[in-house]
DNA sequence: AATCAACGTCGAATCGATTCGATAGCTCGA
DNA sequence: TCGAGCTATCGAATCGATTCGACGTTGATT
């Protein structure tokens, strides 16, 4: 044997004196098989460098590669950035590791170039995390290819087991605390609508293209309760892009500035008290300020902001236990989890109120 | 053809009129076939529902799975939540996502149970991003198989190419600033050794057992300058262990508390801060704290920390590069990038100077 | 003593594509 | 008109293991 050329089952076979079949057996540990003789296959592994059954082969075999993929939208960077995001995926590993299933990071921007790549890589299934739009060209080919899929709060399709939360009762609830509160000049600030960089009010145009699931349905929670208030998109889910978002709300005559900006998530709501404290603006004794997410924000402290809670962590166990169920095949059902209002200190009745 | 079977490239090409390898060659998009056959053959993929060449066939023969994996220590979750295997992250996947390839991340604890899951998985390299240790058994596992292996500042082994950075110097450099300053009574916050959950004051014998190079070193360069300063290693590079640390060395009576404390990273050392502060002490007029890394953590604003600046994003596109390098059987040597100290705002002259 | 069950090992088919060298058909020039 | 040269397609070997049913032994049962 050449020494550029690694050791195969079959030759650990011969040196130990069995048949390949045997010597598979051994190595996965089948009872079927005496100490003894797995101890001379196990030796004359040892004897070859043999470091065990080449993945790439038995994956084949068994259909199997032991990898799941995870689409977490745009650069990779800007999900680690995302408290929600981590959390999602910490969720997720938390089922999916202890099964022994690596999990692949997949940026969601799957445009040309990367899909033919994606086409390449052995999947056993895939959860798309944050990033679950419906026109998604990788979303095509993995139902094509038959891939088990499981999305968080979208894509809604045929096949793909849905993970959601009540975003729009949730954000609404919230909504008509704030009303209550006698809050009637309010505004959103949103999550990207598509990742296409695009920033501003939100229309009617934009609104109709494809877009997120629960972008959208968060939208829809604050117009439930205040109609259609002004709703100021941002390029991404960022701290910096809420703030950017806020000063373009707050930035105005007192008596046309909103006495509340609902933001939709806390990353973004984090942004705007930003943007508040940047103009002397007191929160929530000038404005009120809400998220959404319930996201774990240390630095925030001892500021608690107003938001709605949503077992992220739990969202990411159930699409990983969607996947194990489907890799067992059968077919999970799919899930609606509950969300609940937190009120924190960033939240108060409006101005007009309190100097009355 | 029973339903519930995929089609293969034979029965397409079947279908198509063609042998399986021209078929396989107009999916490879290989100019030597013409475009009408390619068009014949893709036709009759798509009356198929054939998404394709199987990833897995196609890797098994290739060689190539596509998939390189990273190990990121310990649970995920912390990894994401460290700002600097974060941006190791992004340079990584800024590398390796244009050539095609997934990124699996594998929590570093390579423990039993995690390793024989570990060799099921095809990797057709592996990168140890934060937790490169000599006797890790992943890296004995995959050495044996061949896989091609970077280590980021470790695992230092045959085999391994080290991308590393010089953070004893660095460290020293800083440490002697300090020094220049007239600080004489400092001590140091490390980084875990191992990850074993240990915490407390750092003796012999803890630093006999392996650990990390990048955590070794950092302690050699502060004792370049001070000698054998107190060293508290936390559980994991977090804030709140840091807080943590900087308490039990800070919260002494001011004669035998140090006038500095250098921690071993960016984060670890915003924990001292939050310590200092907690105990009303100043910053830097009371105690100086120096960090290293040079973070991206925007939330110590308008503080700036003092510390080591490395090129965190270029080590990972470095690890990325060679790891390319290595798929292409060229064997990189091994890089070594500089690192600057910058000066911010946490450091100053020591507290007895002051008064003088 | 003959039958049967249990058990450990083996043969052979299979997973689905890739790839290199060979072949057949075609064009072009002499 | 014949041969050289070129090109599109094909055959067959190969990647390395897994798995199921079959087979021969051995020990127990009646």
């Amino acid at each position: 044997m050449p020494a550029n050329t690694r050791p195969t089952l079959a030759l650990v076979a011969a040196r130990a004196g069995v048949s390949p079949s045997t010597a598979s057996l051994a190595f996965a540990g089948s009872p079927r098989v005496t100490p003894q003789t797995r101890q001379r296959v196990l030796t004359a592994a040892g004897e070859l460098g043999y470091a065990g059954p080449d993945p790439l082969a038995a994956s084949l075999r068994r259909g199997r590669s032991g990898v799941v993929g995870t689409f977490v939208g745009e650069r990779l960077l800007y999900a680690f950035r995302d408290p929600v995001a981590i959390q999602l995926l910490d969720g997720i590993t938390e089922v999916l590791g202890p099964q022994g299933v690596g999990l692949l990071l997949l940026a969601g921007d799957t445009s040309r170039p990367g899909l033919d790549k994606l086409a390449r890589i052995p999947l056993d299934a895939a959860i798309f995390a944050t990033c679950g739009l419906e026109d998604d060209p990788a979303l095509h080919l993995l139902l094509q290819r038959g891939v088990p899929l499981v999305g968080v709060e979208g894509p809604v399709a045929e096949g793909v087991v849905l993970i959601d939360i009540d975003d729009r009762g949730g954000i609404a609830e919230l909504g008509r605390h704030l009303y209550g509160l006698g809050h009637r000049r309010v505004a959103t600030v949103a999550m990207p609508l598509r990742l296409d960089g695009t920033r501003g009010l939100v229309d009617d145009v934009r609104r109709s293209v494809g877009h997120y699931r629960d972008v959208r349905h968060r939208l829809e929670g604050v117009f439930d309760v205040f109609g259609p208030v002004p709703a100021m998109e941002t390029a991404s889910n960022a701290v910096d892009e809420g703030e950017r978002a806020g000063r373009a709300l707050l930035d105005v005559p007192a008596q046309r500035r909103p006495t509340a900006v609902l933001a939709q998530s806390d990353v973004l709501a984090a942004g705007v008290l930003r943007a508040a404290a940047a103009l002397d603006l007191r929160v929530p004794e000038d404005v009120s300020v809400a998220g959404f997410d319930g996201a774990d924000l240390p630095w925030l402290l001892p500021t608690v902001l107003s938001t709605v809670v949503q077992p992220t962590d739990e969202k990411g166990r159930m699409a990983a236990r969607a996947v194990v169920e489907l890799l067992d095949g059968n077919v999970p059902p799919d899930v609606d989890l509950p969300v609940s209002v937190r009120l924190g200190t960033t939240t108060g009745p409006p101005p007009d109120t309190v100097r009355r």
